[in-house]
DNA sequence: GATGAATGAGGATTCATTCAT
DNA sequence: AATGAATGAATCCTCATTCAT
């Protein structure tokens, strides 16, 4: 029924909404309720429990992430079409414009949790992290391959790369709540990614 | 008197301890009385409230980080006598050995709660991190000025190793957590950050 | 309605099953309809309320239990043909095998709810201990007066012999509730009865 | 603290009241605390869980019961200054004064819970009932042993006198719960007490 | 006739905090 | 200076029951 799924999609987005504000173990499931327009004991209807909203969320969220990282197969196949540069932007990571603000909060409550919560911890070591060092060192082993790049430690400048994608997330989304607009964070954040990819070509520190 | 101090020192302990096992909301007041030796309402003579306890933990942290922060006093006196590499080594900010056991917590602390409070947001981005690139920023424009290192775009590398070791940290400490032996993870942290400073020297991607 | 009907011993039987299992007050509506296999509002199309379907189980198990009790009219024609072991025996109460099952349970929930459920206690101590009793002295007075059987006081043998079977079930019950076989908890039960029996014919502990 | 002691004793009064006038899962924790004069959460200063309770009430009826059954030693103690009908009425089992009510209570609770809940069924079958019995046994055997009273099956009458006892206790239980003056309860349930202590006096159904 | 959805009432339990001692 | 006792508020969750569809 339409209405049910309306339901689920109301109580999951109310919990992505207060769950990011004010934090997993702040936030009550009455307000989740009252913010998605339904009581309390209703949210049990289509959660088991409190914590199966948590998990929901977070497994959306790796989901969506995972669908961020480039596959091999995607790297050989852009291989042959990209320039280096339109490659090594594939690799930077944009959701797309609708899921940019699930993600935004989404990467929030992952980041509360990730120290006391066993998902949000491996989503964000083992995928965020070692899942995005090891794609971007498959691009630039395929371009060093190919002569496309300059040869140097492509294992280190993944490791260098995701870190930076990931600390900047953070740092990024920070200000953001801290109430730096929007396009500010971004601009800072992009900046620094367009930087990393230049790097990337060059194998220098640009400037 | 002594004896008063020691108490205090004892909840504080204690709450470090239990905050970064099991995060500041999931610990009850009681149970840091418990951990310190004392009644539950014997912490409220120290500490007006439980959330008292958490800005002293993180002011504690926040002046030790910043110690590890070279002021340009500081760098201007090293740069005189260090060798280069010796000068950027002292930028990666290691903590005294007899700190570490409480840096490590405290970082783990103000990470969980810095999304929902203010100082520790405050900490992470503004000192953590920007005081960081600036002092690094600083750094590496003395050298660069004494034709020691290649020029670079010293902003923009500053803030890419700031947000290595941010980033570095919190993967570090989480793989900690998690149950990896901590030479390793340090080993990993190190071999990332020594790279970086390869690179400070060189203006290259090492390898 | 055929479909109706079923339904409706679905959930009696669902009921008792899950009442004799986890007791009254633990079992939950929704429950009673998954093990009948409809829904939960469903029930109260067949019910008026929960409460209904105790009354209505202990009601049934009343007029089965009655049923196993025999009237003097029973009597005075069983008397006629029976040895006067065969008609004590008679006095035993056996049910059907076909009711064993549901009387099994039955006795555990009206055991369970006998002290908070008015109409269980009646059940309990009325029919199945005065009126038992009761029975038993008829007949014995009947067996005395032709003098088939010893002369002795038949209103506190007959009290005897109720509350030995009466409490007899319990335990054979809960014995087998517990786990013990129930092969073991009816021949204990059995050998006791036997016994009963035998003091009735004899008039002295037999041994 | 005597304050504390006292504290805890008003919760376990009323417990017991409370547990056996409307069944344990009918009782609130609140009502609880009501009646003890305390707030709800005041009560779990003193019990862990509404569950630790009535573990307690358990404990401490099972502890009673127990000190009535008399032992081996006893026995042999009694047997050599008591008649054969004194030292059989002390099998009897009868509570102090000042614990009837208690007892009243408590047998009310650990028989509506009793079906689902192991330690008051181990309580009700092994020692209410087996235990009973076989100290029974001993004092039928002794006083055979001795001639004091005939020869017969000591170990069926003894289960026959078990199983009297239990069950006369829920019966007349459960009629002073109906409204039966406590007298008359008493007086029914005693004279079949002394009609059984008879019976195996004289190996023979009195009357 | 049946069900998915919803809810008000209430359940046990935890917690930060206060206060009398 | 320290604590045992107590509590109001809030938490997650369950349940019997109703109602729109």
């Amino acid at each position: 029924m339409a209405r049910m799924k309306d339901t689920k999609k109301n109580i999951f987005d109310a919990a992505v909404y207060l769950f990011a504000e004010k934090g997993y173990s702040r936030t009550s499931v009455k307000e989740i309720g009252k913010a998605a327009g339904i009581s309390e004991p209703a949210v049990y209807r289509h959660y088991e429990s409190k914590a199966a909203i948590l998990d929901d969320i977070i497994s959306v969220f790796g989901r969506k992430l995972k669908s961020c990282i480039l596959t091999e197969k995607q790297v050989d196949k852009y291989i042959e079409t990209d320039t280096p540069r339109q490659l090594l932007e594939r690799c930077i990571g944009r959701f797309s414009q609708e899921d940019t603000l699930f993600m935004f909060r989404a990467y929030r409550i992952v980041y509360m949790e990730h120290l006391t919560n066993q998902t949000a911890a491996d989503l964000i070591i083992s995928q965020m992290h070692d899942a995005t060092a090891e794609s971007i060192k498959y691009v630039l082993d395929r371009l060093m391959a190919r002569g496309k790049i300059p040869t140097y430690d492509a294992a280190f400048y993944a490791m260098l790369w995701a870190q930076s994608m990931f600390s900047g997330a953070v740092i990024w989304i920070s200000r953001y709540w801290r109430g730096e607009p929007l396009e500010i964070s971004s601009k800072r954040y992009n900046a620094v990614m367009e930087c990393v990819v230049e790097m990337a070509l060059t194998g220098r520190i640009p400037g």
